[in-house]
DNA sequence: GTTCGATTCAAACACTTGTTTGAATGTTAG
DNA sequence: CTAACATTCAAACAAGTGTTTGAATCGAAC
């Protein structure tokens, strides 16, 4: 048999899964001790603060999730020297739904959970999750960059952001279903929207411009 | 000089503001009505309940966007016969940025708002809202399935998921800066993923398939 | 001026929140 | 065994929550 889990490991059990379903302000340490089948006082002993403890449910999840997609990035990079653009969307994309298919669903609610951060205003937790979470976009940016030679630098950016938007937002809207065929559709679907950025402008220099009523 | 806004108009501004940086369940009523500088009761006198603040605050704003959404892509299938990938999501993108361009930083507010009701759980609200955003999603799959005949639906269905999610998340992320740029490059984008589910499909008939490791 | 409905207001309601405390318990080392 | 430490526990804390209430105030209509 297993051993039994900790108590701080049970904490972070159930408060993942109540923050998925109930956010960080509405889920009350009361539900989440009684949840992990521990007293109140448990939270504030073993992580000081609740403050704290959404931090560590987070770290918990993304610190794996982000070595998985740069190990994956690392042996795309070195599998050849021209880098393919779908194996590094691939490295991004894949590793986040394989946590989904994970361990029950803990990959699906963490993923809802990562909506909640970016969608939180939250500075203290935003500042300490992009130190780490900065530093993966950086990797992902110069590897396309290098992979897609011309594309303009903060076109780039933006791009990254639509799929990190697309990717959060599927993984949090549709459960653990389809993962795979989600995966080959956001990957073909990023690498076009990547590559029609190039081709744009090596053709005509210039971007087609909207009119934005105001 | 302009009629000063009633009560009502004060308190759902505070409260669009207020949501938008710290979050529904955050935010408490003495906040909203003192930043509205009302009476803690006129919420519940206006609205009923904080439940329905939150409901009528969304309307307020979703209506209008949804609205002026329908009313672009009818112009954009009327124009001709055939109508125009580009044009259809033009249909849906720029007004969320006009939005942004708007009185203010309203739009960008609501966009941070948007994703919220998204990572949201509240099945209430949840339910309230895809009942007329269903409605509008419905219209353009099927705009866009003529303008790309071939394209499998739920592939289809997919892809708006995508367009829906690195849309709110860049709307809530960069704020209202850039924002033609932005609607630039999301149209090229979106554009070339969508063609290149057809495309794929009619070239050799099936997808490429990812291995998942779980 | 008076009456009536709509609105505002201060005060209180019952309840939940995160955190702290100090004693009780379990666990390991000398 | 005992001493020292880590962990659990029930109870209380002060502060904040959404909501309700009943009186006060306003603005027209008669």
């Amino acid at each position: 048999m297993t051993a039994s889990p900790t108590t701080c490991d049970r904490i972070l059990d159930a408060a993942e899964r109540l923050f998925a379903d109930e956010g960080f302000h509405a889920t009350s340490l009361r539900q989440i001790t009684q949840a992990a089948d521990a007293n109140l006082a448990a939270v504030n002993y073993h992580f000081g603060s609740k403050q704290a403890l959404i931090l560590a449910v987070f770290r918990r999840r993304l610190d794996a999730l982000n070595k998985a997609r740069l190990t994956r990035l690392d042996a795309a990079l070195t599998d050849s020297d021209r880098p393919d653009l779908e194996e590094i969307l691939e490295a991004f994309i894949v590793p986040a739904l394989a946590f989904t298919h994970g361990s029950e669903d803990a990959g699906h609610l963490f993923m809802r959970i990562l909506m909640r951060a970016f969608a939180e205003r939250d500075d203290q937790l935003h500042r300490a999750l992009s130190a780490e979470y900065a530093h993966v976009m950086r990797r992902f940016a110069s590897a396309i960059a290098v992979a897609l030679p011309g594309v303009d630098e903060q076109c780039l950016r933006r791009h990254l952001d639509f799929i990190v938007g697309a990717l959060t937002h599927t993984m949090a809207e549709n459960g653990s279903s389809n993962g795979q065929a989600i995966a080959n559709d956001l990957v073909r679907f990023a690498a076009a929207g990547l590559r029609s950025a190039v081709s744009v402008r090596n053709l005509d220099g210039a971007t087609r411009t909207l009119e934005i009523h105001t």
